[in-house]
DNA sequence: CGTATACAATACGTATACAATGTGATTAGC
DNA sequence: GCTAATCACATTGTATACGTATTGTATACG
């Protein structure tokens, strides 16, 4: 029974980690962390070993446990290998996805459209992580779903502000988002393979435009002289 | 100083899982491997956290550690998955390799080449796992890294009998796989990225027909009197 | 004779205490 | 006043002891 206490630790630090709530790089603090959850420094050390093999922290011998971190070519790398194993994956899934699987990730979708509805950031962020590890698992693929985990941790930190809208523009995005989401059951449901895939790249496309727009934003107006010169011009 | 025994410890264990001294699916006793290696259980429970996260090892709850299994589903699977991220990670070490790393690249095929002269199955193994694991790092793309590492654990396991030659055909194979490394360094090295490709997708080609072989090896003969009759017919 | 249940033995999980390592501050020397 | 070295403190790593779960065996009952 005292079992749970660990995986819910695990579970907790990954909730975390996901949607920023810890920052790249910031280091984790063991004792600090086993007081907080309730649990001895021995199995909280465990649960930090199990974090950094699904790549969520970096271990440093004796320097403690950090977030992993997100430098500029790490964001490289995953913008190159994305959409490969994606697609890959999109793949494997329409020709092997289970009913119970399928199940699973409309209902995943149905919490992914409350949490839209309701402007939930964070929960937009969580669904959209397991709707895409759901089809990750229905892949069946040992191999490469490590693979997988790794690009969500990633796409899901990465994709934040994409959840978290400043203009209304960024909300619309989001419900194409969600309709694609829709397509993808109906393809994977359906078995057609090109379908899937097709639509996880369009679906892939969407969220690389929407990152890329955020770190390349428009750029401040200069020389505002010339731009009130013009107004007033005849 | 003392940190070095735990590191010792997580590389023995892999060096006995990969070729097959520990059975997939053998149990691995935390008291007994700790007694062995001079350890308490605490660091080497988190060495077996670790392996987890590799692949080399799989947990279950209150039961223990196994080395990762491999039944037919696994195997199929691991034919199905290698050609894709083999080429790809062939590709991108063509791209991005250092000359560092080339220089470790080629001191491991000496190696290779040396535990073949010497007929030294488990280094050979070890080698080639090597081998392929620095083309792996020098991909520089921490997404697939976890899939390449996870294939090259099966793929060593599997080709196992491929080091161990029963008929001197087979060290005829080991000989062109050793050609075949010598030429992807020297494609790596150029940065020719198709001809490393193409080498990788050949290599791989002679490594699956040796496992198909071993694994459907020619029938043994039946109805022996009839064939003697035929030795003795007119 | 087969099966079920209870008990014992073995192994896993956790906590606490201790050792080693890394870090930062203070002081001494230049 | 600045640099370097040493010491104190904080944090990580390891060992041991204890609690809990699982498994195998023995015995009793159907």
């Amino acid at each position: 029974m005292k079992q749970n206490r660990k995986l819910d630790c695990l579970s907790e630090i990954r909730t975390r980690i996901l949607p920023m709530g810890i920052a790249p790089g910031a280091a984790l603090d063991e004792s600090a962390l086993s007081e907080e959850f309730g649990v001895s420094r021995t199995p909280l050390r465990e649960v930090l070993q199990r974090l950094a093999g699904e790549g969520y922290v970096a271990l440093a011998d004796n320097r403690g446990a950090k977030v992993a971190s997100m430098d500029l070519s790490t964001i490289r790398t995953f913008f190159q290998t994305a959409p490969l194993i994606y697609s890959t994956v999109a793949r494997l899934a329409a020709e092997n996805r289970t009913t119970q699987q399928l199940d699973e990730l409309k209902s995943v979708q149905i919490d992914f459209k409350d949490a839209l509805a309701g402007a939930r950031p964070n929960d937009m962020s969580l669904c959209n992580h397991r709707f895409h590890e759901l089809i990750g698992e229905m892949a069946a693929n040992d191999y490469i779903m490590p693979s997988l985990r790794r690009l969500l941790i990633d796409h899901t930190r990465v994709s934040q502000m994409f959840y978290r809208p400043a203009a209304p523009v960024e909300t619309v995005a989001i419900k194409k988002a969600a309709d694609q989401h829709d397509a993808m059951i109906t393809a994977i449901a359906a078995h057609e393979v090109a379908v899937a895939v097709d639509l996880t790249l369009q679906h892939w496309d969407l969220t690389r435009d929407r990152i890329e727009r955020f770190v390349r934003p428009d750029p401040l107006p200069m020389d505002v002289i010339s731009l009130s010169e013009k107004r007033n011009a005849v």
